[in-house]
RNA sequence: GGUCCUAUCGUCUAGUGGUCAGGACGCUGGCCUCUCACGCCGGUAACACGGGUUCGAAUCCCGUUGGGACCA
């Protein structure tokens, strides 16, 4: 079998949306699968509107999700003369020809069209005059009449488009550039392009792209469309259905490996699997298994997915990515067993890296801030004779792990009489402020004997001096 | 308006003529427990509608309705 080559081909006009991602991933799972070759090319024909700082947001956009390329990125803009080559060949061939036809009189015409309740397109008027090249002359191609156009979609099944519905549509600007259409098919045939999968908005270009394959005389390559990715009201994503850029989910804390999971799910399944580490949606997919209907983007299931990625990713990899977050708040993190320690404690409890981050302030701050109720409700008198037999107890502990330290808590309690939930919780928020953290036993076992020891301490003055 | 696509729990989906219509998210009851989580066990909830085809349809066909896309 030849090898799979398949292609994102995104304008520059904006950020990389949640939509597009997906089709870059599943062109991107494709090639992989089938150790094939993936192509990214920069469709920027449209000056106005296409900028430098999309290009770089979109690239960004795929390295974070870790979808690399095999050729490019190559522009359109720099293609111009590939065009017009073809252009040339298929005026040659007589599959094209010039047509002078006004805007005034294509205008009319289409009113016409329109009020007899006719289809508006392109009458055929240059279509036998062998009109030569002229300043104001566009190229249009020569479509066939009758007859159908068949799209054989791998993903939809067969599409039949009657060519009556078609025209003999613009192929090359008088200016010289070439259509959207036009361009397309060059770079897909010029890259051998063999697969195309892409979203449905696309299904009605096909049979036009078919035209002028047939029209150069290239076999087709093999087409998909796939279903939209739509907002919570079914409608097509945008806004106010919140992020629409792939980095916003970045800076969210979602993990690129949750994010390719999600979306990849949206449209594509696996029998009952939801969770799929990178290599197995690489391992798994395939084009059999994409569905027809449109998807609803669901942030709580992107979350939960994202909450279990945290869970079963390396602590040494988590702290890469949650590095941003906790710079963000004010610190500096050194890899090593530290921040691996504080991760383990915090995974099971964290849906975002943003939010891991936030559990994990305390950890990092010199004196911790006790929170307002907590403290009134466990720093008090009463819970003064056990933090000092902590303090105590701690001093003289030789080994410090989770084992010893379960000991040391299990004599206090032996000693006051009291179960461990009514010591915890003043322990609790000495460490951490709060009244809701990972356990204890963790937490000290993190924060080591000097740091736990100075914030037991510390919570004992604070309920001296609140006391006089 | 025309063309095209599409229709299983609220959402993502499994299902390919015979299943108590399964899983996941969400919501919810319980267990576990040093708090919060995690985890575990249970519950809630769907084949859009109407005709066919068939001994039998979520599954095949035709309409209707709904949703989406594209063109203008």
């Amino acid at each position: 079998m030849d090898t799979i080559i398949t292609r994102f081909p995104p304008s520059p006009t904006g950020f990389l949306h949640v939509g597009g991602a997906r089709t870059a991933l599943f062109n991107w799972l494709y090639a992989r699968h089938k150790k094939g070759r993936f192509i990214l090319r920069i469709e920027d024909t449209d000056v106005e509107r296409s900028t430098q700082a999309s290009v770089d947001a979109i690239l960004e956009s795929l390295e974070w999700l870790g979808i690399d390329w095999d050729e490019g990125p190559y522009f359109q803009s720099r293609r111009l003369e590939i065009y017009k080559e073809h252009i040339q060949k298929l005026l040659d061939s007589g599959n094209a020809y010039y047509c002078t036809c006004s805007h005034e009189k294509l205008e009319d015409m289409r009113k016409i069209a329109m009020s007899t309740g006719n289809k508006p397109k392109y009458d055929g008027t240059c279509r036998d005059k062998g009109l030569q090249k002229s300043d104001s002359a566009v190229v249009r191609i020569k479509a066939p009449l009758t007859g159908t156009t068949i799209v054989h979609d791998v993903i939809k099944g067969d599409i039949v488009f009657q060519n009556t519905e078609l025209d003999d549509f613009v192929i090359c600007r008088s200016d010289g550039t070439p259509t959207y259409n036009l361009a397309v098919v060059i770079d897909d045939i010029t890259m051998c392009i063999n697969t195309i999968i892409r979203g449905d908005d696309h299904v009605n270009n096909t049979p036009k792209q078919i035209m002028l394959y047939n029209a150069l005389g290239v076999p087709l390559p093999v087409f998909g469309h796939v279903p939209m990715v739509l907002g919570s009201d079914k409608t097509r994503l945008s806004k106010r259905h919140g992020a629409m850029s792939v980095t916003e989910y970045r800076e969210m804390g979602y993990l690129p490996d949750a994010f390719i999971n999600y979306i990849a799910r949206i449209g594509w399944s696996y029998g009952d699997q939801e969770f799929f580490t990178r290599e197995e949606l690489v391992e798994k997919f395939s084009l059999e298994n994409i569905g027809r209907s449109a998807g609803v983007f669901d942030v709580d299931k992107l979350l939960a997915l994202n909450a279990d990625h945290i869970k079963i990713t390396p602590p040494k990899i988590i702290t890469k990515h949650l590095a941003p977050f906790l710079n963000k708040l004010g610190f500096e993190v050194e890899e090593g067993p530290f921040i691996e320690g504080v991760i383990k404690t915090l995974n099971a409890r964290s849906k975002t890296l943003k939010e891991m981050a936030e559990s994990a302030v305390f950890y990092f701050k010199d004196t911790v801030s006790y929170d307002q109720d907590a403290a009134s409700k466990f720093l008090i008198s009463d819970s003064l004779k056990t933090l000092n037999m902590l303090v105590t107890l701690l001093e003289s502990l030789k080994i410090f792990d989770e084992k010893s330290l379960e000991d040391i808590f299990l004599k206090a309690m032996e000693q006051t009489g009291l179960k461990l939930g009514k010591i915890a919780q003043p322990v609790r928020v000495a460490l951490t402020g709060k009244t809701a953290s990972p356990g204890i036993f963790e937490i000290l076992n993190v924060l080591g004997k000097e740091k736990s020891l100075d914030r037991l301490r510390r919570a004992v003055s604070f309920i001296d001096e609140k006391g006089s």
